[in-house]
DNA sequence: AACTATTTATAAGA
DNA sequence: TTCTTATAAATAGTT
């Protein structure tokens, strides 16, 4: 949500890491407040920057909320010794589980545009941007194999005058 | 962000309060998820419905973190809250969740070397693979905006004069 | 569960 | 850093 899309990925510039996590920081709070409100939620995200500096906020009072999340670990430690065939469908704790599904839907979904297949629903705008991901992957890639040939030319030229060449690259 | 505009205030309508509670729980751990990633940032989020059922968010192990937070507590001179280690049979399948996360660092890892990037450990014949997936990527999303371009075409020259295109792809 | 019209969040720029 | 603004993303109401 920007002036340009970026990739879910570690920021290197770290002035602009430090903006974004600002940033991202207070619109998270932000949304853990309205969800709280709207829905009667009880609501706590503690952040650690990378940094090492600590960001809390919550809905109510923090320690009741940690001390009622501790008791519910307590109350799902219960079966413990139990074998279980597989609470598959207990819907014990889903939620992570569902989430990293999720993202797997989402990168999967991505990596077959990237291949150029489901490309039906996409209109104009969106073909177009991801031809140019892969017109700038296809650079990177032609680029780093250039390198990587003139490596490998510059270790022939000290060890096989006559090495033979397998890739120029068409 | 919809249809309307609303207050941020308790909604009173239970059904739309729990579709609403569910919608912004996805996107607080999406958000609080892209955080950590973004800036390198540890990121727990715990949340409590209205009926009593439990959520958390996790960037890295959820006792760690709450644990980091006790000792900045203490280090504030407050009182500490005490973290239950977390019982390794409370999840159905820890593993599984174990191998979603590898399998998103797998298909990350897939998607940045076709964005061009961590190209640095491929060999010669690795970077060439790339390179043809995404010439043939590219051919394919080319031909389809050939394909998108003349079926809007097509559309406008059989429906025209009294057909009205809803979407010229913005 | 999907679908969009809108609102909101925010990336980049000033 | 703070403000602005174009654009991406989230989501309220609808189907």
């Amino acid at each position: 949500m920007g002036r340009g899309k970026i990739e879910i990925e570690k920021i290197e510039n770290k002035n602009a890491r430090q903006v974004t996590f600002s940033k991202r920081r207070a619109g998270l709070f932000k949304k853990a407040h309205e969800l709280a409100v709207l829905c009667e939620a009880d609501v706590a995200v503690i952040i650690f920057s990378c940094t090492g500096k600590m960001f809390e906020f919550s809905s109510t009072d923090m320690k009741t909320i940690l001390e009622r999340y501790n008791k519910c670990l307590e109350s799902k430690q219960s079966p413990a010794v139990q074998v279980q065939p597989k609470p598959e469908n207990q819907k014990q704790e889903p939620d992570e589980n569902e989430f990293l599904k999720q993202e797997i839907e989402r990168l999967k979904s991505k990596q077959r545009q990237l291949l150029g297949k489901d490309l039906i629903g996409m209109d104009l705008q969106e073909l177009h941007e991801v031809e140019r991901q892969l017109q700038e992957g296809l650079l990177c890639v032609k680029t780093r194999k250039g390198e990587r040939l003139m490596d490998d030319n510059v270790i022939w030229r000290k060890q096989a005058p006559n090495f033979k060449k397998e890739d120029t690259g068409r």
